[in-house]
DNA sequence: GACTTATATCAGTCGACACTTATATACTCA
DNA sequence: TGAGTATATAAGTGTCGACTGATATAAGTC
């Protein structure tokens, strides 16, 4: 299952929202999304396990209890190809910032980034 | 159709960096998804109509043709959603350009973003 | 106007995935 | 050890979306 598959899903968007904030157990996030989703525990931990599979979140066990918190590879690796298209929505701020992100970026990357056909169109 | 199911798609992944670099038409893309992905046209076809709904793409009529390309606002939505987890993985960044890219970003959406939890745990 | 090219829409099929209930596994505590 | 709690897995079902072949619409060409 793809990067943007997995965030298709809207109860696994919600759980990534809700570990954003720090480490929460299976039941923790089972209380809020059961409460906000109306679906069964269960269909919850179904949701834990694709995004522990595709990387979004890692487990960690205490006790009885799993405490889920979010990782970062796949949404590196989801901005990375955004990166392709940076160039139709970042155009207009400053450049410094821009320039600064952007140069970052592709020397991390080692990539020929977005910008060969100036993309947004006019340069005006 | 939320904006990460159009992307959970390979073809229209594939379509959509095509357009990224510079309009094409229907024919063009067509020709070379159903060489890569061995789909009919209209099916390709279908994937368009998926990609100017949701705002990916916009159309203009040239004779019998139509020429696509990439519009900017899904992807600066997703931009905003990631944004939530940026700090997840950008943090070893040299804190210039972070922080100029995250101030500018949440004086732009007005947002109280991430970065009240420390999201990457400890520092350093 | 007839023929061809470019593209979109229609109707139907099929597989994937999100859900349910039931149950298994594993830890806690008296 | 046995009851209770926390979480995961299993098996089955229904919905949705991606595809196909057929066809409609519209523009170019002679």
């Amino acid at each position: 299952m793809h990067a943007f598959d997995v965030l298709g899903d809207p109860v696994r968007r919600r759980i990534l929202e809700l570990l954003a904030h720090g480490e929460l157990s299976s039941g923790g996030i089972s209380g809020v999304v059961q409460a906000e989703f109306g679906i069964s525990q269960p269909a919850v931990s179904q949701h834990l396990k694709v995004l522990r599979d595709s990387g979004f979140a890692t487990v960690r066990a205490d006790g009885a209890r799993r405490l889920y918190a979010v990782d970062a590879p796949p949404f590196r690796e989801l901005d990375e190809w955004l990166g392709h298209f940076r160039g139709f929505w970042e155009q207009r701020l400053d450049s410094l910032e821009t320039e600064l992100a952007r140069g970052r970026r592709e020397r991390r990357l080692g990539a020929g980034g977005p910008g060969d056909t100036t993309p947004g169109g006019t340069t005006t």
